[in-house]
DNA sequence: CATGAATGAGCCTTCATTCAT
DNA sequence: CATGAATGAAGGCTCATTCAT
């Protein structure tokens, strides 16, 4: 299930969301050129040919453009089909048919189903630390971070609910070769670091009792992570009320 | 990730667990999991369970006898499977050849994956209900009833991390023909309900304040859910201290 | 190119090359027996029931005798097609389409392509060697062997030209994950050792003249294994004279 | 395997094998083959090539020009991916990488992977067939162009491993559409044909005893086909020495 | 009741080829 | 002339399921 997302550092920002769908833009500029150099008239000269070779680094933005535009597109309609279908039943097929391309294009563009998932995960991460970003440094105190978090969080899921039932469902399933679960795929969890940092802030500033900052910490992301859940079973749900009950409940919990 | 098991009501007698698992009699003396990796090669095993009997039970249906057998030495090997290598990853090959045996044997006991998992969940679930029985029962109040239920919850964790690991996998990927998520396999959330009702009753009672009984219950099972992953991160987790932890932040978050 | 083989050892027997395409034979016996022992009637007993598990060794022959039936006939058709399309056009599905079954059923008795083209090679090596046996050790003299691994080995092309074919598409394309050539797939080149056994003979006799045997032994190989080059180019070829022509020309270069 | 290139008549001039090979000018000077694995990163680079011109040529097409030039490089980096990993492994879009271009530019080059493969045969054998003439015209009799013709190829072999590595690989999986091998793919085997042809002269001239003479350029041409395979395993192989035990084998073969 | 054999759909990936730019 | 993007077919392989024995 979910994951909340803490480290209010560098996210990708928000309108990388709206991916374009029509694409049409240039590419790289290497072309050939010929030259005929120092032939007097006449006596044996050399004709050269020098012949395009493409760069070890792309060296322009324009080629990135099209190629990032189509990896967004396929990573946005991964996330669609991953929250609608689940992990286990999205096949490159299904994507490449909501993306109404083929599946050769998902494997031109990534190394392969694995490199994509990951940038699945890591898309949706960025995108959440973004939305929670101002939430959080709008905060005066420590209480205060951490209802920035819980409010950014739920605002996200609100706003997004796919990219974090699809990103819930990666990590869910993300194994190795081993068939371990590799619980921390793209550093989502670096939530539990955040907030355990505020925790502890709050703790030094006398603002909260003593407690277990891991265990404190632990089950504020789990009960963010639950709401996903919730909005399942009820699409209806007020987040903006559940957001507030939430605060309340970890007030309570925390307050000196 | 897995979930709590509040309904202390008709759960699978606790015994049922061990069919599988303790086996007396029988040229070879082998457990389920031993007789796949124990077994001295070359030699074709027999695993041989004794159940049993009330004196005065009319004569058994042997039929239905062997097929109950089989049918727990199955399942208890797919929750072995799914524990370790992932819900993704499990297949009835693997889950046969974990058990010795062949995969038709599963098709034929079976309806087919989908009731073989189903059956898991209900398994892993009546035993989770058992074993917390007696921690509610005893309490006294209303938040008894709920630091039972964590204790409890706590507890089977520590006893049969394999059972919830799996049922966790299995909760995350349940899935409907239509890909939607099954939020509530087998009953399982029936914790929510049991919590609600335990938060309702101290609510009444004045022991708790005022809250979202919902919201108070969710975060509650939520928080005893992400133990599991905590404790695949770190094995050595101290399970009682963490279950003291977590009474702790729930006392201060609904006393009155 | 093929190749010649020379080790007049453990060979298949010839029989073997015919595949019996229909097949229905029995399996395994393992079947679950009951046992109700010990029960003093009004009193609490154990019915004892004992499941059949499956052996790590197979205990019987008749089980390998479908299974080796079912791998037989598709060696044998992966050779048709190796023969008739080559390696690079042969597939999976090209066998499976032969042999009128579907791919997964090659799939089923052998691990992966790999091991079917092993078994290919291995299965034609054997019958060749097996076919040119009788014509080497009947052979009074070291030059004696030379002829007779000579005549024994067209007549194996004769007879079995399809083999030899595969054989050699195998070889020339038998390459390890590297893309490295694997020279030496199931010791088939063995027959250079042999070859260069038989000329040493022949010098300590004597009988030879002094020459590189390694030289002498590769090219007399050399010149075998273009013989089925020569017949695809001329299906007519006399190979009984072809081989009168071979012997004489080795003849004149290794006499002493 | 290899083959053996008999006909001393028109074969490319030699320089052509040296077109994409030596490169004289350019901003950046690279071989064909450094200029993948030797470029300084990060840094596009351009594959220069100077074409020797006659000094009363006419204007030069330019067009048919750089053509050439592409048409050259890209063979001659398909040549050193076959030798290397393989004909089966060989994938246009492996030879467009060696070359540091795009696969594109191969399809456009060349008609199909099919041209391609024909032209690094003809390529091959056009060399092979200009390093052997002087060998064979320089020789004063018909064993002297049979000992011409073996020196001549094994010196090849020596020179160009590589090449006829390739061409090997592509003879042995040469096929056309039906998937039936085409023996003869750019007129190669002429070589058995011009064997013969030296073989009946010294037969004629008395040289040569009564033999025949198919039998014999067929045997010759595979004892020196067999070479290729023979380097793979013992790449230190004395390829001068070789020589010698192969002409002398088959003087002792041939002499009247 | 158990088995091994077989099926057929689906998965991910690679590839030769085409094409707009 | 070169490119990167895209295609669609095919490849090998896995899997849940069915079935005769």
């Amino acid at each position: 299930m979910p994951i909340g997302f803490g480290d209010p550092g560098e996210g990708r920002p928000d309108e990388l969301a709206a991916v374009p769908r029509e694409i049409s833009i240039g590419d790289l500029r290497y072309t050939t050129s010929h030259c005929v150099r120092g032939r007097p008239p006449g006596r044996a000269g050399r004709l050269c040919y020098s012949l395009a070779m493409r760069p070890d680094s792309k060296p322009v933005d324009q080629k990135t453009f099209i190629e990032e535009a189509r990896r967004a597109q396929i990573v946005s309609c991964a996330v669609e089909v991953i929250a609608e279908v689940g992990y286990g039943q999205t096949s490159l097929a299904r994507i490449a048919q909501r993306a109404g391309i083929s599946k050769g294009v998902i494997s031109y563009h990534f190394a392969g189903k694995d490199e994509l998932i990951q940038q699945v995960a890591e898309y949706v991460v960025g995108n959440a630390r973004a939305y929670m970003r101002p939430y959080i440094e709008a905060a005066p105190d420590a209480f205060g971070q951490i209802r920035g978090f819980i409010e950014g969080n739920l605002g996200f899921v609100g706003a997004h609910r796919e990219q974090l039932l699809a990103l819930g469902d990666i990590l869910a399933n993300a194994r190795d070769a081993n068939g371990s679960l590799m619980p921390d795929i793209s550093g989502a969890s670096g939530a539990i670091g955040t907030l355990d940092e505020f925790l502890r802030r709050g703790q030094k500033d006398g603002q909260f009792r003593a407690f277990s900052t891991r265990v404190m910490a632990t089950s504020i992301r789990a009960a963010l992570d639950a709401v996903s859940g919730q909005l399942i079973a009820d699409p209806e749900l007020d987040l903006r009320a559940y957001a507030r009950d939430l605060v309340d409940l970890f007030h309570h919990a925390t307050k000196a």
